[in-house]
DNA sequence: GCAAAAGTGTTTGGATTACACCCATGC
DNA sequence: GCATGGGTGTAATCCAAACACTTTTGC
């Protein structure tokens, strides 16, 4: 390059990347957010975010896959970036620039496990987060936005619901994070042209009339959007 | 840090940090990029979305907008962020991670020029994109995705519209954005809840009755949102 | 039987669609 | 007058909201 920088081109070499993984589960009605207590300077005994520093020849989302893993042992669940923060003093060691992607999981498959960069795991309802390291609270806030965003144009709602789940499980969780209510009547003539599955069991050790078990169907979900017979949303 | 890295941790600052800045303008009722000739290594000759190193102790908004000041001497002009892409080797000279950011710019108030990284400048459809330097074509794939989700949520379009504009432009921007063909009748319905100033002025220079022109109400649009008595929606 | 939630049908009003028609300007 | 697009009204239809009602289970 020829370009006339104030500073040496090598210089600019000097940056760290770190990539930050927002897990977000269902717990009660509730969508969490599972938070880790730093084991390490800076911020030690603080509350923050899973993250980690990207290796140098790791591409992001394999860094986010991987950070996911160490703490959930899942595998193949689908990434989302959100965004990145730069601010220059945004970490107090350096110029770190972080990426933001989030995972959204089944919370009965997750067995949260602490690290070597964690000494403490838990899961924390979305509105009950407290203050965290550096400048995770922007980034929990943000990201939580992209996913509300996400969650009516996308059917990214089933990774959050166990495999098969009532329609008013799937109901409350568009009502806790519209933060709406909505009618039953209404909201299942709406849901109608979602592809389900419809199983042959019912829930169980309910003491009211149990309700019918769903799952969603994503092969047909498949084939409607190749062709082009159906968008979803909400 | 007491992480137990599989290298020291001062070798992870060896990043490199570039921000792309993807600048769309309206024109013939097309959207329409803002390209660069690069004129230094790698790619010299090949065109490109505008971009630059970020200097280390800058944040990501102020490159952007310096980037776009250099282009087109604009200020003051929104800038959203797009998406960061970290592939290991998206670059050939070492570890750059480009964060992309976008602007709409009113056409007619800039007069693109050419400067140290760009011999030659100019708009291009975004339909008729050629082959670019880096993975850029990738970049302006996902950034138009982008653009046009925020066309449908936020009032951006008239961003890219002169600040005097009829109606059947601002429809005609939304049927080239979602592809589609609208009705005039109907779109006016629809559009008739946006805060827009009417003025008492119209079209010149047509060869049919000339239409009136309009501008968006940023006030009354900032009001309405604040009362929560109106959420933009096309 | 009673409580509690599952599950469904009906009515209504507002929004969307298709379509038809008139208006203002340049030539 | 005619071509061109600006601008508006109407009727049919679809969709969403409000509400009422029946069903199934545990106790």
């Amino acid at each position: 390059m020829n370009h006339n920088y104030r500073i040496e081109f090598e210089k600019f070499f000097s940056y760290s990347l770190s990539l930050d993984c927002l897990i977000f589960g269902l717990r009660n009605g509730e969508i969490n957010l599972l938070m880790i207590k730093r084991d390490m300077d800076p911020y030690k005994g603080d509350w923050a975010i899973p993250g980690d520093l990207v290796y140098p020849e790791e591409d992001l989302m394999d860094a986010a896959s991987r950070i996911l893993f160490d703490l959930t042992s899942l595998k193949n669940i689908d990434l989302h970036q959100s965004q990145t923060f730069g601010k220059p003093d945004r970490h107090p060691q350096g110029r770190v620039v972080t990426c933001a992607y989030f995972a959204l999981v089944k919370i009965d498959e997750v067995n949260a496990v602490a690290s070597s960069w964690a000494n403490e795991v838990k899961w924390v309802p979305i509105h009950e987060i407290p203050s965290l390291a550096f400048d995770h609270n922007l980034i929990v806030e943000s990201t939580f936005e992209i996913l509300k965003n996400k969650l009516s144009y996308e059917p990214i709602c089933f990774d959050l619901l166990p495999n098969k789940f009532t329609l008013n499980e799937l109901q409350q969780l568009y009502e806790y994070a519209f933060n709406v209510e909505l009618n039953k009547a209404n909201f299942r003539k709406k849901i109608k042209s979602i592809p389900f599955i419809e199983h042959n069991e019912k829930q169980t050790n309910v003491k009211h009339r149990p309700a019918k078990l769903f799952s969603f169907d994503y092969g047909k979900y498949k084939k409607l959007v190749e062709n082009k017979d159906y968008t979803f949303k909400m």
